[in-house]
DNA sequence: GTCTATATGAGGATAGAC
DNA sequence: GTCTATCCTCATATAGAC
């Protein structure tokens, strides 16, 4: 049966191949660049036999989805080793940014392009996919910061997580989509904004909503 | 001389024509559907025609691009009449992420696309431009914090207002990307959001930045 | 079984007839 | 000024060669 394991192995490799080369093409031009005949012009076979491996163009992209969900994990796992809650999300925060900066169209693809994408690899996925596992370490330093008495509001973990991950991708999706705008860098966003949300859940005095608090009344 | 201005005034119904389909088809289906063939079918002229009064697509992306900015401008206008800089943070923020979730595609287009429209309006314009009074508003509520006390970093005006943008942009763009995640909603996270950065600004302790806030010493 | 060649139909853009 | 005809690029599908 020699034969049937070299030709699944051949064939293995030549998928991963098409996904090597789709990768690159994504990373250099944008997924928007990505054709048939550009990728299969890339593995020197002709388009049609692309098909034999993917459905369609769509299935490649939610391969690549998978594996920037992948790629971006990995960022913030080396970033998460850090005990201290508060230095935990400033380290992911800059983690976060970083790796949208540094691959700016796998991130426009996993997180600013089809919603289809990003709610396959979240509901239907297992629990140990990347994106689920990636969430999890945000939800582990909203739970944290709230273990170490960070913060006393009533929100739950997870919308605290929620809001600390839209917070991260609003600085990166804006950047991406507006280089030159808002004029403030990056970094200083990422740590104006860790700070404020970390002095902000942590605040003693919770003025009520609507009211002003009374170093306002001078005015 | 009254046929050149009838000419000229039916070539600029004609073109304001073009742009109110095209503004349709975005607006129900997106911009990735905006076809030259269907746009001609819509305006029952053919797909050449459109050519005389734009020179390409992209053309019409950044002229609606404008009518977009425009809209949203109203909405945050609508919203910043209240004097109270907290309350009008609120109200302001509430304004935009409605925009948001009320034109997706428009908002897709303008902020989520080409960064090519949205720098073209904020650099080459003028100051009146609808997107630079947008950005006024929101520089105004910054300017406004400070003022009546509100905080107490040292943050420019324009660092926090580019922070608070960057929080609105945040939510509704990955609500727009990602229907169901993060399952907080829009509006919890808005309201949370809010808070969480007024009274951040405001704390009085600033823990320096690296130090664990003595709250949490008892860990 | 795996590939090449080719067909179909959508789409952007343009030349040239009227 | 408007149209038809056309060219190019694209995703996708399939027939049939090997």
């Amino acid at each position: 049966m020699g034969i049937k394991e070299r030709r699944d192995r051949e064939k293995k490799e030549h998928r991963q191949r098409i996904l090597d080369e789709a990768l690159q093409i994504i990373t250099k031009e944008g997924f928007a660049a990505l054709s048939m005949r550009k990728l299969a012009e890339k593995i020197e076979y002709s388009a049609a036999s692309i098909y034999l491996h993917f459905r369609n163009r769509d299935e490649i992209a939610r391969e690549l989805s998978e594996v920037g969900y992948g790629q971006l994990f990995e960022f913030l796992t080396a970033a998460a080793q850090e005990k201290d809650a508060v230095k935990r999300l400033r380290a992911v925060g800059e983690a976060y940014v970083s790796f949208g900066l540094k691959h700016p169209e796998i991130y426009r693809l996993i997180f600013m392009s089809d919603a289809a994408y990003i709610e396959a690899v979240f509901i239907e996925n297992n629990e140990d996919s990347a994106a689920n596992k990636s969430y999890r370490i945000l939800l582990g330093i909203a739970e944290d910061l709230k273990r170490s008495g960070h913060y006393r509001g009533k929100a739950a973990s997870s919308e605290v997580a929620d809001m600390i991950w839209t917070t991260w991708h609003g600085i990166i999706s804006l950047k991406l989509t507006c280089t030159n705008f808002p004029m403030t860098p990056v970094e200083t966003l990422v740590a104006l904004m860790g700070k404020t949300i970390v002095e902000g859940l942590g605040a003693k005095r919770l003025p009520v909503s609507g009211r002003t608090p009374s170093v306002a009344k001078k005015r």
